[in-house]
DNA sequence: TTCTCTATCTGAACATTGCATAGATAAGAG
DNA sequence: CTCTTATCTATGCAATGTTCAGATAGAGAA
């Protein structure tokens, strides 16, 4: 994160140097203290480099989004599948907010609008993908047929189901449980003990 | 918004125009298109100026946040209020999700944790003052005791029901019905024929 | 009025940022 | 070995937030 690491004058890949290092950078600093000068210092490279890769600053940050994107598809799809479709859902959404508040920086990345390009076919192609399981386990609870993100189905229940979790991720990473508690990690804190009686709250048996 | 206009040395109310600027400049390009310079040059001002009433660009951007939820409150309070709990949270959520969407650079700045103080007292008072509407409602459908926010409340249903509106409004100004809506004006569309089904399906009576 | 004090504002710095461009470098094909 | 092309450097430019010495004028005291 430091200094260059090079010895040839062609890095050899730095399109996936720059997006590794960008997140590293966005993990430790927020979205707020990335820079794309400092991406290229640490990827040890001149700052006018990452324009032969990247359109600008946005192309490369949209496609650190999609890797961010697949990340928090492979933990959705990760968690367990009980059988119960209320349990299902709020695991779904446990590990959306879980997410949202183990990977701050990078999950307000994906918020963002203005950074990154969301008309990008990959980026909308990957956000959806991440949210299928989700959006089944909604599906499931509330009856319905399984939705198909892509062909735009959408039902007010699964809208309801995915804006909650939303809701809670943002509320997590905007520091509200700060606001409402007095541990030392609200935010686990909030995570760990109170959102599960939410969920509970939200979508009973 | 353009030119200076200003004939007096010192300006008079140098304060309340820098924030009125801002508003202006936000409402217009969003909080990506908000510089100090140019709230500066809009309030027909030095660029140096804003520090002598603003500690910094945050000072003058957690001054106009503090406005923004007075608005926000003023509009949440105005909403009818029908007797049937049901019906008064949904007016409430579909009241939230509304302002988000007619104002989504200022509802973008108030979620905005990196570019406004969150610390200030009076943005925390004024954010609580914000929602005490609506946690009420909430708490009314929810059969609970009256919250009160500023004593750190805090009850699973009443997160549950201001995560809801909170993701929505999220969902929205991120533009994800343009996502899933064909329509020419997706935000309007989603929020005047889908939503209401969102919030019934939410909250039914 | 006149003098003084103080709040207010200017104007010119400075460091940092994203970006564009011209040129250097080296990898690979023939 | 030579040529082509992708890759990277170096430099410069405009814009931004912030600071600071100095200019300006309003307000109160004499």
């Amino acid at each position: 994160m430091t200094g260059p690491e090079r010895d040839k004058y062609h890095h050899g890949d730095l399109k996936t140097a720059l997006i590794e290092a960008s997140e590293g950078i966005i993990r430790e600093d927020g979205v707020e203290g990335f820079t794309l000068r400092k991406a290229a210092k640490a990827a040890g490279v001149s700052p006018g480099a990452p324009s032969h890769h990247f359109n600008g600053t946005r192309g490369l940050l949209t496609a650190l989004a999609i890797k961010v994107f697949k990340h928090l598809e492979a933990e959705l799809n990760a968690l367990p599948s009980s059988g119960i479709p209320a349990q299902d859902l709020r695991t779904q959404a446990l590990g959306y907010v879980t997410f949202a508040a183990r990977n701050p920086g990078l999950f307000r990345l994906i918020c963002r609008v203005d950074l990154i390009d969301f008309k990008d076919p990959d980026l909308i192609e990957t956000s959806f993908d991440a949210l299928t399981r989700y959006a089944h386990a909604a599906a499931a609870y509330f009856g319905h047929d399984a939705p198909d993100l892509h062909k735009r189905v959408f039902r007010p229940h699964m809208a309801s189901a995915m804006a909650t979790a939303h809701g809670l991720a943002h509320m997590v990473i905007e520091g509200r449980p700060a606001l409402l508690l007095d541990t030392p990690d609200p935010a686990s804190t909030f995570i760990e003990t109170m959102l599960p009686s939410v969920l509970l709250a939200t979508w009973p048996d």
